[in-house]
DNA sequence: CGCCACGTTCAACAAAAATTGAACGGATAT
DNA sequence: ATATCCGTTCAATTTTTGTTGAACGTGGCG
């Protein structure tokens, strides 16, 4: 295959309505990225690959031309590494080709875990040196301290306690 | 009162276990700085008035000697805003005092309803332009993608109807 | 009234985060 | 072997975000 074949195929027109359909659903993770705390770029490629009906190869992607080759190639590691994207074989070719891996659900329980998890364990360190810190306050202020804290405590528990409730919820129906 | 006593005053000392723990409850609302969003100066502010046991004047604040002067209004104004923490006016002198308002509780109710609702406001009107553009594609393409575009209603519906769990369990027990 | 203390605002500055592209390395075809 | 195609890496750059401080009101006090 001639490159001037290839880059035929990788150019081969895609109708409006594809295409629209994608810049749709780009726009969708973009706006999800920074409550789930991606870069928008990872949220572009994301896009550009769950809006794809077939699996698309590195080139394809970044023919789409929103990217440059080194964030393509940065963005796909991180997305398989989060379990967002998979890699499948090509038939013909020997170049992997990328296709969107797990379901959201998975994702969502990965990201909750992640990163609340590792939230929850630092303030739990916190709270540690609080609790210590406060036997040696007078009196006066002892008392109102205490309270302030206990608010703290009471608020890390409940968070704690709140994300297994999370996860089983989101197992919940098929997704 | 010459400026002098007041600045006497300001500076009255603070005993080192004080200043201890006023230290740690910084950090603690410094590390959930970016769980909420919030840049990291609001968190320190948070911090000292949390950490206080007396409402704190703006000058005093400032005398903490962590922020500028500029920060300190602003970051005041953010969270007075949020409703983090209220003015009361102070006995002798005429300057209002700071000191924390809204129970945590409340303040991660207002954060959720705030970002999250906005959020999904956002992904609603989304998934309606993807729900449009779905109709014009081929057969063969539509068939996946239609199936993909329903995982991301379901994910959406789901992430709607966690959030009264989660408002109804952040008001369980006192805190 | 004019001065001063107190806060606010906002434009300049600094820090942090994301993005780019040029240099590099490994695999395949010639 | 050598050339070439693909993709990765990483230092430089750009963009975004947060912070600062000087200039500017505002209200109280002499």
């Amino acid at each position: 295959m001639t490159p001037k074949a290839r880059d035929l195929l990788q150019k081969q027109e895609r109708s409006a309505s594809v295409v629209g359909f994608e810049e749709a659903v780009v726009d969708f993770f973009v706006d999800a990225a920074d409550l789930l705390g991606v870069p928008k770029s990872v949220a572009v490629l994301y896009g550009i690959v769950f809006a794809s009906p077939q699996p698309l190869s590195f080139a394809e992607i970044q023919a789409r031309g929103t990217l440059s080759k080194g964030s393509v190639s940065q963005g796909l590691r991180v997305l398989r590494e989060m379990g967002a994207i998979k890699e499948v074989s090509a038939p013909a070719d020997r170049s992997e080709l990328f296709t969107p891996d797990l379901e959201m659900r998975r994702l969502i329980q990965r990201f909750l875990e992640q990163r609340l998890e590792k939230q929850l364990a630092a303030g739990k360190s916190r709270l540690g040196a609080l609790q210590r810190a406060l036997p040696d306050l007078e009196k006066s202020h002892a008392e109102t301290l205490r309270s302030r804290l206990e608010q703290l405590q009471s608020w890390h528990e409940k968070a704690r306690a709140l994300l297994p409730i999370a996860r089983t919820f989101l197992k919940l129906a098929p997704g």
